[in-house]
DNA sequence: GTCTATAGCTAGATAGAC
DNA sequence: GTCTATCTAGCTATAGAC
């Protein structure tokens, strides 16, 4: 075992090429000549770490999993409103956005979960840490005062379900709603405040 | 002209086809040897109503959005809260529900459509018609003041997107969170009532 | 109008040289 | 480890007989 994380430095260098590509052509149409072209080797070098197409996407969903993590957890623990107006901004993505392909290109792999049993592990993992993030900022405003007595993986779920479904009216339509997306979730976030006067 | 509905029955029963096909399926591995499975005649047949394969979604498209529409208009304008309940029993499909495959299917279509010119239109279409159903339901409430004074269009968009967003989850991914999504749409419900005493 | 047969293409994955 | 060349399978769409 001389250097084991060459490996998982060039396996992190092909799910990069394939977010890239991915953000670019959409997952309908990757092809595994189409991640080459965004890695620095050859086409036939991708299946020296990789034995099928869907393992490196699957590594491209690994990865965009721990950036989901990380972007909302950055967000003020003592601060739970803030927080989770926050976690809103970061999901509910408008079509201008640097990563709306991304976001579309989940959105097109989640629709596939049910047929392709390699996917849908990573995928699972990726929704599941949105759920837990969502659902810990909540539980904290509820038990903060902040927020009223609602229960917090209902509202996370629900949270969650609604930034999921704009990726595909908003970015992946291209339907004008954003502004009417936007005003939605805001009146949401409102209606879970806690009566200022109680 | 001897009899010009022929060609519409023709269409319509290769757009069931695709319907059937897509149930079993999903649009990924679509073929057309497969809708030409759930057809009355040969895969040849297909193309001598349809140019293309898309086309033939198209129509399976324009169908579905005719079906949305009777189904959410069928509720009655004279109760409001009732009629929004009933949408959202309806678009919140659960994973068990007889048209599940299709709900995934069309949201895959919808993952696409950025890229596919030709299923833009009949997306548009189909979500266009989900959102005004819904903007009436909520205007009609707020209007006879059985909702507090909310935006109908903000509202409705938000509620789609939850709807849509809740296929991916709970139908495509199999997340446990069927329950809390309900629990999550009806409090929302809740939350849009107008006060009882006022 | 409907069929069988197939053209023509593109994809994922591999062989074997270096 | 990385390359070029290629194999094989499966797809959409069409040709041409009936």
């Amino acid at each position: 075992m001389v250097s084991p994380d060459m490996d998982a430095d060039a396996r992190e260098s092909v799910a990069l090429a394939v977010q890239r590509a991915l953000a670019q052509h959409g997952y309908e149409r990757l092809t595994t000549a189409k991640i080459a072209e965004e890695y620095e080797n050859s086409e036939a070098g991708l299946y020296y770490y990789f034995d099928t197409k869907d393992e490196m996407i699957a590594a491209f969903l690994d990865l965009a999993a721990d950036h989901i993590r990380e972007d909302l957890l950055r967000v003020e623990a003592d601060d739970p409103e803030a927080a989770l107006r926050d976690a809103c901004e970061f999901l509910f993505r408008t079509p201008d956005h640097e990563h709306a392909g991304i976001a579309v290109a989940i959105m097109e792999l989640l629709s596939h979960a049910q047929y392709n049993e390699t996917l849908r592990a990573p995928l699972l993992e990726l929704e599941t840490a949105c759920l837990d993030a969502l659902t810990d900022i909540v539980a904290a405003g509820v038990e903060q005062g902040a927020f009223r007595d609602i229960e917090p993986r209902a509202t996370a779920a629900f949270l969650l379900a609604a930034a999921d479904g704009s990726t595909g009216i908003a970015v992946a339509l291209e339907m004008d709603v954003t502004d009417d997306l936007r005003q939605g979730w805001t009146a949401y976030v409102d209606s879970l405040l806690a009566e200022p006067a109680e």
